[in-house]
DNA sequence: AGCTGCATGTAACCTGTTACATGATTAT
DNA sequence: ATAATCATGTAACAGGTTACATGCAGCT
């Protein structure tokens, strides 16, 4: 099985769903597109890793609940004990700085202000869900807790993302002290 | 073109190099095995964007030295100044760290602890990088120095993996309260 | 009237990885 | 001896994106 299997399962091992709200659990955790979903699903389903339950609607249209069976869980419990594959990072913004030098200061200031509102807007967001976790379920904070991982991993996310917005303003730093100011 | 074929343009707009010598300079940047790398190489080199030289050698397999052409330099140019798409991240830590209740205490520790040595051996290795860097040429703090963006990048990389050391050490802290000390 | 959310699926395509293929030199 | 470095290429496969396909409910 593929890396966005295991991803799955650990969705499911928290609760039961449809694969349309499993994608936006999958955000966060290792993004996928339906079309990429929906086949993997019918194939874990067939390998015993899942189960679901046909809902028909009148509303909306008609969906599959799928849960976790016994299988799944041993599955996922014993891929958790592996150690980590490397982490894959693509990010075009990193060539345009690496390029910083062809283009002129107005344009590379652009370039790293525009970051920063970017990363600006996804804390913020972020920000909001963190309070959310954090009134809603008060013992979300220890490690037992079906809750704790996301609650650790939305921090992370802002953690990482404030830093790399002062590492934007030491880059910003660094124009002004190439190019002295007008 | 695609993303990778940008990234080329990048490290061959500040020296020719073969193929070879290309891919560890693409490592930090977009990384890419060589069998995707030599076959683009040669379709950029027929729609005019690159240009290659044969060198024979004795001691080592014969090579091709490839340089921008001004077709590609103005190619590059133009996609810098494009806002780059948004970054694509994929870790497999995250999704362990996700389901990190399904495991025991000592697992949970082992999972972050393993991290943060690999985090520090990154760090270790990239300062050295950056002391070279910062001691063989002194001019490359100015925007305009080809060797700006890859001083930066380092740096950037430092920033952030330091940060996520820092997360992991929170997060090692939230399990001591989570479970008193025995 | 048109957009967003819910809901699932397939087909074509592009991107990226692993494996196959070869071979000399240099360092451990 | 054996591994690493230099050096280039192809083939098969797996992973991921874009586009095609359908359709109702509720909001603006």
């Amino acid at each position: 099985m593929n890396t966005l299997g295991y991803a799955i399962l650990s969705v499911f091992s928290r609760k039961p769903c449809s694969g349309y709200q499993l994608a936006s659990s999958l955000e966060v955790l290792w993004p996928a597109r339906h079309s990429q979903i929906y086949p993997l699903l019918t194939k874990m389903e067939k390998r015993g890793l899942l189960e679901y339950e046909h809902i028909e609607q009148t509303s909306r249209p008609n969906k599959k609940i799928y849960s976790i069976t016994d299988k799944g869980m041993e599955t996922l419990r014993s891929w958790i004990n592996e150690s980590p594959n490397d982490r894959i990072k693509r990010d075009e913004f990193l060539i345009k700085v690496y390029s910083i030098w062809l283009t002129d200061a107005d344009r590379a200031r652009e370039l790293i202000e525009d970051r920063i509102s970017k990363l600006k807007e996804k804390v913020a967001l972020r920000e909001t869900k963190i309070e959310e976790a954090a009134t809603e379920e008060k013992e979300h904070l220890t490690i037992s807790s079906k809750h704790f991982g996301r609650y650790a991993l939305l921090n992370r996310s802002n953690f990482l993302d404030k830093e790399e917005i002062s590492w934007c303003n030491w880059v910003l730093g660094l124009f002004e002290d190439s190019q002295p100011t007008q």
